[in-house]
DNA sequence: AAGTGGTCTAGACCACTCC
DNA sequence: GAGTGGTCTAGACCACTTG
């Protein structure tokens, strides 16, 4: 814990934990060792452990059990996808959508993506156009952009490793996790080239999704931006 | 503390002291009793005190001061607007629009209504027609439903004493706080009605927001349906 | 200077899990 | 029975606010 900037001890504890996660000292359902260890290790109290622990507990690092131990929280990939995924259909229908990436390039950052990502106007990324398909039908049409030095590895992965949901492959593959994220909804008319995608009338409405995501460091990870047909769909938002 | 069902101390000194606040034995922005007291006062430690206080703040309800002392929240009516307001130009502004009630009326409840605030079908409810402005331009036009039961006051209350926010007059007159929300976002093409409200043509796609507001006890308040013209607004979320 | 919340300690005992 | 996290205690000192 050399970061020695007069932080409380149990905020400099969680920073060096949550570091030693990110850099998968321990294994995704893995237990870390147990507060008495911490406490002797890290010199403190077993109060300050605990209240370390509780906050990466908040955020969803860690999970604990009493009597079992505090484990490294394995990527739920079931739960991550209705997390981020508020589009319904009219009937309420959330089913999770099938997937196909329709281009993948590398390409210099437009200078609107290297602004929204925090990079170097220019800078390399990945752009993939992606549709979204429920029994065939499409349903939405997705632009991702990728920041490519983070993303290396994804950009010469087998498409056919690639699944419907992409922040597992994110995780497993380039060691990005998305933490959060930020959408903005807005309604436009459709031009000819999403029409002819969706297979709706050119200058109907479309809902249009910007989401920019973030990893736990706050830094942004990922942009996309996602049509689909205004008529056949539904967001929902819990506000606390 | 009667609540002695073998709860952990410090959740029922929380439960407990919810309950004075709800009941208001101290006035919002008023100082609850310091912590060396309440754990004097309640017989146990002040660490006890300190967990239970956390989960108050954590919820909203108390907030604290280093060196001053521990306050009740004062409905924070700026924050509160922009809370649960998602709803912004198309050039970003978030500016408080105008408000304009055009119809306050007592009615028994549509069963649609009665089910979404979970009252008896047939009970009376007071149901409002209004409209918001910018510089005079109708933005959003809104069809507000709240339970009789709970808001007679609001019923009979002077129209020039309601402002531009409705959540702070619950508050102030009918003792009703409103902790969380739930919205709902669709498209519709709009109708002869609407249109003429919002100026907009008939047949041009808009917006509808349905939301359902809740108290700190989580019985639904209010439910509101909004319609603003599609093209000129956008909707922003933030996912954690 | 007195009083507040914020941090931290060094223990104790309990509830639970696993062998 | 040994080991884990969950609760709780009874203090200490610090940082900050207020008179």
């Amino acid at each position: 814990m050399q970061t020695d900037s007069r932080l409380p001890r149990y905020q400099r504890l969680r920073d060096e934990l949550a570091s030693q996660i990110a850099d998968h000292r321990w294994r995704p359902g893995e237990a870390i060792p147990t507060e008495q260890e911490l406490a002797r290790i890290y010199g403190v109290a077993i109060g300050t452990v605990r209240k370390a622990v509780d906050q990466l507990v908040a955020d969803g690092l860690l999970e604990r059990f009493q009597g079992r131990g505090t484990f490294v929280r394995r990527a739920s990939f079931d739960a991550s996808l209705f997390r981020f995924f508020r589009f319904q259909s009219r009937r309420g229908e959330r089913r999770i959508p099938a997937s196909r990436i329709l281009v993948r390039e590398v390409i210099p950052a437009p200078t609107a993506v290297a602004e929204r990502l925090q990079i170097e106007p220019g800078a390399q990324v990945i752009r993939m156009s992606r549709l979204r398909l429920i029994d065939d039908t499409p349903m939405l049409a997705e632009e991702i952009w990728l920041p490519y030095a983070r993303f290396a590895a994804f950009a010469v992965l087998d498409m056919a490793a690639i699944g419907d949901l992409l922040y597992p492959v994110y995780e497993t593959h380039c060691d990005q996790v998305i933490a959060s994220a930020s959408e903005m909804l807005s309604v436009e008319t459709v031009d000819a080239a999403y029409a002819r995608l969706l297979r709706i009338e050119p200058g109907t409405p479309v809902i249009v999704i910007e989401r920019l995501a973030y990893g736990y460091d706050r830094r942004p990870l990922e942009w996309r931006r996602s049509r689909g047909s205004a008529s056949e769909f539904q967001y929902q938002v819990e506000i606390h």
